[in-house]
DNA sequence: CAGTGGTCTAGACCACGAC
DNA sequence: TCGTGGTCTAGACCACTGT
């Protein structure tokens, strides 16, 4: 294998070096959780400074490839364990056993879910709110928001909002709502649920989330703003969930009709 | 407007400076498209190196707040129009009019739309193609790849893979398949189309990536992995699809069944 | 041309992890 | 204690953009 940089070639260097590091992962020289050389080995392999050594192992961690520990080495990232969402996992089926989706799913996998409820309260509906569950201006929501662990690492952060009317001295309001969730205790209110839309999109984690979800660095996040609707056609409830995109295949089904 | 990082605080300074500016950003101080201040006078407004600055300004672009132009300078990025990709638009009467999904709705919106075939030809199946289209090991598939362009900008990858057996002497080996893609042909064919299931990551993209689709710093790629189905529950085409997250919403619709 | 970001060097000290 | 990465400095030269 040759060594050093090419001088000629108008490649940046640090360019070079990640792109034979990068070569190695790929082709499988370097196996999945092996460790890199040090940047101390690579500066003199590659007769260069720390600093170009340093921006060729951050061009790498941009790419999601490796990850760094401080103090122990740059590694080939370990693929996380992934979890596949089906298009029907709110079909009433799963929540018949008195479940809500996420506790079902993990204890039927041998995880152990945690709930941590963050916040739950009144507040004004913001303009988007208002707009997505067809409210008057000024109406107040129901706010749920909590963070979803599985075997004590966060998956997920997610956040409700419920017309307050709708919900205002039902259980919906209780930091825990019970068996089957809020979903279940919709339909005991008779609003039985017909459908969902779910918008996904993705995008680079904001400081907080990185926190929130322990994400590792070059890791994008999935948004996906759920609503609900009951069989009147009304949105009851939405949803607005973030999830580290690098645990999760999102799968639906669509209609050729 | 207090100036300078503080000295005592753990905050590395350069996690201080992106702070503020990231700040200034949210809070709308710096608006859409706006230009930050050069490296230069950040290195003298917070008393600074070089680095240092380059460091908080690299932070902000991981984060895809801003973007860099060379030779011009750092501004706050604009968002760039986004398309709401719906759930029936594969949906069998937004091809009657002769039109492929992609251009059809392009069309619609006053776009000019490109498709560039990159490649079309028959290879035999890799593993994962044998086992989405169930297929016997060393059958062949038809491979057909092209990029999709929107007023000339390239907003999607996409490969098609068909059971060769299935598609060998039709137009769907041509470059050009005709009037409504190649689903039209298929159920031309007696493979009347039943519905489609569609796999959602989300990932960094790999320099090639960044490359084909003239992706900003910072920005996720989607990857849509499509199976459609014919009435006979037999899977007859996968689709893998990749293309800028920041360009996109995916909408789908759930039931509750 | 002047001003912007891109790359690179050489060196320093700090913080973390494992032994 | 030693080896790892994290942060920071001060300076140099290159490449691109606009006037």
């Amino acid at each position: 294998m040759p060594h050093g940089i090419d001088p000629i070639s108008d490649r940046a260097a640090y360019r070079q070096i990640a792109d034979r590091l990068r070569g190695a992962v790929l082709r499988g020289d370097l196996e999945s959780g092996a460790q890199l050389p040090s940047e101390r080995t690579l500066m003199e392999e590659y007769k260069a400074a720390r600093g170009t050594v340093r921006q060729a192992i951050s061009l790498l961690r941009s790419e999601g490839l490796v990850t760094v520990e401080h103090g122990r080495g740059v590694f080939v990232r370990q693929q996380p364990p992934i979890r596949r969402l089906a298009h029907d996992r709110f079909a009433r089926r799963h929540r018949k056993a008195g479940k809500a989706a996420f506790l079902a799913e993990a204890e039927a996998e041998g995880r152990r879910p945690e709930v941590e409820v963050l916040h739950v309260g009144a507040e004004k509906a913001t303009a988007e709110v208002v707009d997505r569950l067809r409210l008057s201006a000024g109406e107040s929501v129901l706010v749920r928001s909590r963070r979803y662990l599985s075997d004590g690492e966060p998956v997920e952060l997610a956040t409700s909002y419920l017309p307050f009317d709708l919900v205002d001295g039902t259980p919906i309001c209780d930091p825990n709502p019970g068996p089957g969730g809020i979903y279940a205790r919709l339909e005991e209110l008779g609003h039985q649920l017909a459908h969902f839309t779910e918008e996904v999109t993705a995008r680079m984690p904001l400081p907080d989330e990185v926190r929130a979800l322990r994400l590792n660095p070059g890791v994008p996040v999935f948004r996906l703003a759920r609503t609900a609707y009951d069989t009147d056609g009304r949105p009851v409830e939405i949803c607005d969930t973030v999830m580290a995109a690098d645990r999760y295949i999102l799968s639906y089904d669509l209609p050729a009709r």
